[in-house]
DNA sequence: TTTAGTACTATGTCTTGCAAGGTACTATTC
DNA sequence: GAATAGTACCTTGCAAGACATAGTACTAAA
């Protein structure tokens, strides 16, 4: 993996957990549903890393689950957030306004250090 | 560490390289001009982060040093962006647009999925 | 009763942020 | 000139988490 790609990734871990519980608040949602849209969002994410993830959150009493039946194959599980993780999400928005800005800080201002 | 608590600083995690490039694009910079600076856009960052990462984005060729006294205290590393850096710093900032983009549409979108 | 498709789970590796501890240089104070 | 304080740089070890890979289980069709 180049250098680039790397650094890319690193930028996509940091907001993963905030756009994959963004998405279960939009509606109950099981792992295939949040992958496909992730990867509509152009933010791919795969099983190895979802499955765990939801696991983690689920145990932070973050999200729960149902099972569901399915027309032909097995039954899901479809997530969604409970009132802790619907709080959760809440900060985690504020949180990301204020990387924007701190971000553009970093980026935008002039020189002004000399 | 709490859960959130823990979430923010992966935020903070995945835009570290790119804001330290970006700093450093406004002016030669040493380690500690960059913690202020970060410190000020609310990016805290610390001297065990800094110093590895600074020698990663050197020997990847997108950093070079010069030494340069200081009045009082030991010698500083100022750094700079090599051509190389340059190049790749531009396509992080279009990295973090798309990002920027990618994460607006997962939580800005209404639910259009029942 | 195979084969294919879908869904969930578990294991091992690699990267990387960070705490903690260390070295070295300069200036001041006694 | 020895001791202390301040500044700057560097290294080691640990922990968290993304992801590749491999595996299990259920359903339906051939």
């Amino acid at each position: 993996m180049s250098n680039l790609e790397n650094t890319q990734a690193q930028m996509r871990k940091g907001v993963l957990e905030f756009c994959i519980l963004s998405i279960i608040s939009r509606g109950e949602a099981y792992p295939s549903d949040i992958i496909a849209m992730m990867k509509e969002a152009k933010l791919m994410v795969v099983e190895g890393t979802l499955y765990p993830l939801l696991t983690r959150l689920k145990n932070q009493g973050l999200l729960s689950y149902s099972w569901k039946e399915s027309t032909g194959g097995p039954p899901r599980k479809y997530y969604k957030l409970t009132p802790l993780g619907e709080q959760f999400l809440n900060e985690l928005k504020s949180t990301w306004s204020e990387l924007v800005e701190a971000v553009n800080q970093t980026t935008l201002k002039t020189s002004n250090n000399e």
